[in-house]
DNA sequence: TTTTATCTCCGCCTTAGGTCTGAGTTTTAT
DNA sequence: ATAAAACTCAGACCTAAGGCGGAGATAAAA
């Protein structure tokens, strides 16, 4: 039958692209059409095979799922986004990029399956926290980008263990203003300390 | 043939097991014996099972890859992590659990098969730049173990971003002698002030 | 142009954090 | 039984940290 949905595999684990085919391989109603194991190989073999829908990882080498997805974005391929962690640094900006769907790697067979047949009917798919969190994405932004420029530098120097001192030294500024900001840092994030702001800091990859 | 190596494979990517079981197939002398998602399947399975290798991911839902290593690590089976990134955070916990080999996901079929065969026959399997990270971890040895039960305690409640006087009330003892440790905390783990101890217990997973 | 935000710095004051010395009690190892 | 750690606490002492109020300079936004 030549009406089945083409599919096109980008991921850069062999696993998980054989996971990928031995799972499609079941279904009548779709094929993979072509593999990737990266951004660039992406777009040529789209180019090549022009799929219905791309099963889209994101951390790859060479190039990135989303620079590949704002390429990709521009054909009739309905791209469906499927990474292993639910990472807001990336769902958002895959997201503007252009991607249809976003699942988790977590996915049985069928949702997947099901997750193609919907971007086929241009119904995109999501999977469960991932709504909450665009919804929670939407009103409560993390305190932390409430802090100024100057702020954040000295937050990421407090993760690193240094006193006000040191900063002060490596920022060329006086140790009153470290002070300054040390105390705006500590009211805008709700903490009580320098050694929490230094865990979170740690907690929240400022370093 | 009943030589065949049992193996075992924990992840909690559908696709990733999947993609795995594909793999192992087509090897003549393993068969894979059992899946688990999650670190407490991997034990239920594992004594249902008693698999002579078990193929273990890190990052999972109920217990991680390190808790369940720990335990596992006990049994006869060989643990070979298995796992997406190079994780210092995770590498050296998950060897001193007590994992055999630690391999990348963007292994090929080829070397994950043969890192079984090589774990069957006592031989540990690194990839590329973790043999390079394991050696610098050795020479400098964690300092932490030289630390007493209670401080480790109270390094734990500094991780948390706790004050002195938090930590004499939830240990019942006195701020002096809170003081007391905090000192020899900071002398042994050669850090200067709580803050940079804070950051250490949360590095090293003392939380 | 006027307002608003950011970055800079001052002085004063209080307290938490940390060092040092010393010492009594309990556990654990030998 | 004896020695060695570990846990507890005290007093004296010093410093870094942080709050509070004020303020000048600059730059961006309204």
């Amino acid at each position: 039958m030549d009406n089945k949905i083409k599919v096109l595999v980008v991921d850069d684990h062999d696993m998980v692209r054989m996971g990928l085919v031995t799972y499609l391989g079941v279904e009548e109603d779709m094929a993979v059409v072509g593999e990737a194991c990266n951004g660039e190989e992406a777009i040529t073999k789209a180019k090549e095979t022009s799929p219905d829908v791309i099963l889209m990882d994101l951390l790859m080498e060479k190039m990135n799922g989303i620079e590949a997805t704002k390429v990709l974005a521009k054909t009739k391929a309905k791209i469906i986004v499927l990474t292993s962690y639910l990472d807001d640094e990336m769902l958002f900006p895959v997201m503007d990029a252009g991607a249809f769907s976003y699942l988790l790697k977590t996915s049985t067979a069928d949702e997947i399956a099901d997750a193609i047949r919907k971007a086929m009917n241009e119904e995109p798919t999501f999977q469960g926290q991932v709504t909450q969190k665009m919804f929670r994405h939407m009103r409560e932004k993390p305190k932390h980008d409430e802090l100024t420029k100057r702020e954040r530098e000295v937050l990421c120097l407090i993760g690193q263990g240094k006193t006000n001192k040191d900063i002060s030294e490596e920022l060329y500024i006086g140790i009153k203003t470290v002070k300054t900001h040390v105390s705006h840092i500590l009211a805008k994030l709700e903490l009580e300390d320098r050694t929490q702001a230094a865990i979170y800091a740690n907690k929240h990859q400022l370093v």
